[in-house]
DNA sequence: TTGAAAGCGCTACCAA
DNA sequence: TTGGTAGCGCTTTCAA
């Protein structure tokens, strides 16, 4: 800049004007100074810029999801820069895979690079390492999973609901035997699904068979293996709930391998992109991402611009999509 | 800091030294320190360290993909998280959708944001404008597309050896009529693919047939209509080339659609993760998405970490992968 | 409309 | 082992 400065023949403050196109630059020494810009090659530096402007914005905000090659995390990180684009926002992206060290220590990495805000996907039981930052004012909007022991926004789907119309639909078809194929249950969402598992098994007079509830399932190979046993029972279920996209897609492989795909009926929790050309296509819950990201988007950027109203717990329900895996009959 | 120098009693260059974990500081006075920013909760501040550091990294990389929620795009990002967490570097994300304007747009916000380097899928003819930037010494990584105008690394895969691939299996499979869906031939790969499948038909003694080339299909549900208009022809294709992965999903729905699923046999170009089960499972091209990104990470670290050898071309090669529904004979 | 000086939060350099 | 001073690239404040 003192470069540009010497080269039109005007002072720093006068170059910071033309550059950041601030009024009151007579347009003879904007066109000098301009031309200098272009002939060094000039590139403003923004961390150096925010660094003594008042608010202190770094116009970058953090997404700490799942993982951005799973088509939930990456159609919300979309759905985010969607938003920023207008803002000229940046967005700072990492996946957790699901390790609570690696949320502190991305959380911890954002907070030093001044993110406006966070986007967090949360792997950890309890957030209270959050509650220096959130003091602070820091906005972080939770996704998927509510706070637990600070809190702050989040935008989250009804899962044991979710859970409820799956079965439902189920035993509508008329099974009694059926499986769930689940995450961890010390995940929230992986625990409210099982409980709305058995909630509506109950409620269709069917006593949950400990035996047929897969629970620590995390990828889509431990689905398969899941599935495999499920179905190796002396009595097997006739329909299995896969409570996860990635789950869905190892049960279907599984059934697929044992010459089941079109015997055992399926459900998944979480709708992804070709879920409709699977053979057979497959019944889902859906959660809609696209209304997720915008409502987490909106969110967000209000808290950035300085919402302080209490927080905003935005609960969606999900709906039932059906394609053909969830009709079979036992 | 300086209140945290105050609260300890000591100098703000000490503060410093235990934030960086300088060695040369008494476990005494380390103590004191890392007491004084628990209680203040103070946050070290990376911008306004790097400011002054020597070599002057943000420790930010940017990239610049197509579309982060595809399933391409996620997993190249991917690919470069996993290399970029070990070395505590941040990635800054953002789709192009392919606009041109776009892309010069966000290169320039992440030049102003001093990135230390730039994985890049072009959606420009030409990028020109990186000149200024390159001989700066900005490492810049052209992915899927090599750069025009300007030279700089590259990590592409041989376009039109798999287009080859995919029309001579289909060729071997008894396909004289084979149809092709194809991006905008502005685009080099989409032209690339095109010179393949022409190359691949008239070595196999086929005349190409304009009518069976269907460019400018942009998306999914383009791919729908062209693939009624080519079936509509009167001497229909009994074999369908689909160029790119959203592609062939909107050749598997339109073919789904009329009814014509197991009939008329389809190749894709690019794998995704669900093509093994869809119905039929989707013969594809793949380029290994893991290999390019490893390939990426590789040499923008390389450069990041001062390699000036002359820019390096890697062209990978892709391989067939047989699932069933490009081995349907007409 | 323009500029000079101070300072944003931190580190480099050199001295103690 | 510790600290003082200058300065990174820019903006703020205030004066001209």
């Amino acid at each position: 800049m003192r470069d540009v400065a010497a080269l039109a023949g005007v002072s720093l403050k006068t170059v910071s004007r033309v550059v950041n196109r601030e009024a009151g630059v007579s347009p003879d020494v904007t066109a000098r100074v301009e031309r200098a810009v272009a002939q060094l090659g000039y590139r403003h530096n923004l961390a150096a810029s925010n660094l003594r402007r008042a608010h202190g914005r770094s116009a970058m905000v953090g997404a700490v999801l799942q993982d951005v090659s799973n088509s939930f995390s990456a159609s919300l990180l979309r759905s985010l820069e969607d938003e920023a684009r207008d803002r000229d926002v940046a967005i700072v992206a990492s996946s957790l895979d699901e390790e609570p060290e690696r949320e502190r220590s991305i959380v911890e990495s954002l907070v030093r690079r001044r993110v406006d805000g966070l986007l967090l996907v949360p792997a950890t039981e309890r957030q209270d390492y959050l509650a220096d930052d959130l003091r602070n004012g820091l906005p972080v909007v939770f996704v998927d999973r509510r706070p637990q022991g600070v809190d702050t926004d989040s935008v989250t789907v009804d899962n044991g609901l979710g859970a409820r119309l799956a079965v439902d639909h189920l035993v509508a078809h008329g099974h009694r035997r059926i499986a769930m194929v689940g995450d961890m249950p010390s995940i929230q969402t992986a625990q409210a699904r099982l409980e709305g598992y058995r909630s509506a098994l109950r409620h269709a007079g069917v006593e949950p068979d400990p035996a047929l509830a897969a629970m620590s399932v995390r990828s889509s190979d431990d689905a398969i293996a899941a599935v495999y046993r499920l179905l190796d029972l002396d009595d097997p279920p006739t329909a299995i709930f896969a409570a996860r996209n990635s789950l869905a897609v190892g049960a279907i492989r599984a059934l697929h391998q044992r010459g089941l795909a079109g015997r055992v009926a399926l459900v998944g929790f979480d709708d992804f992109p070709l879920a409709d050309i699977v053979d057979p296509p497959l019944t889902v819950v859906r959660q809609n991402v696209r209304t997720i990201g915008a409502e987490v988007a909106k969110r967000l950027f209000a808290r950035i611009d300085g919402d302080t109203s209490a927080p905003h717990h935005v609960v969606l329900t999900p709906e039932l999509v059906v394609r053909g895996s969830g009709e079979i009959r036992p």
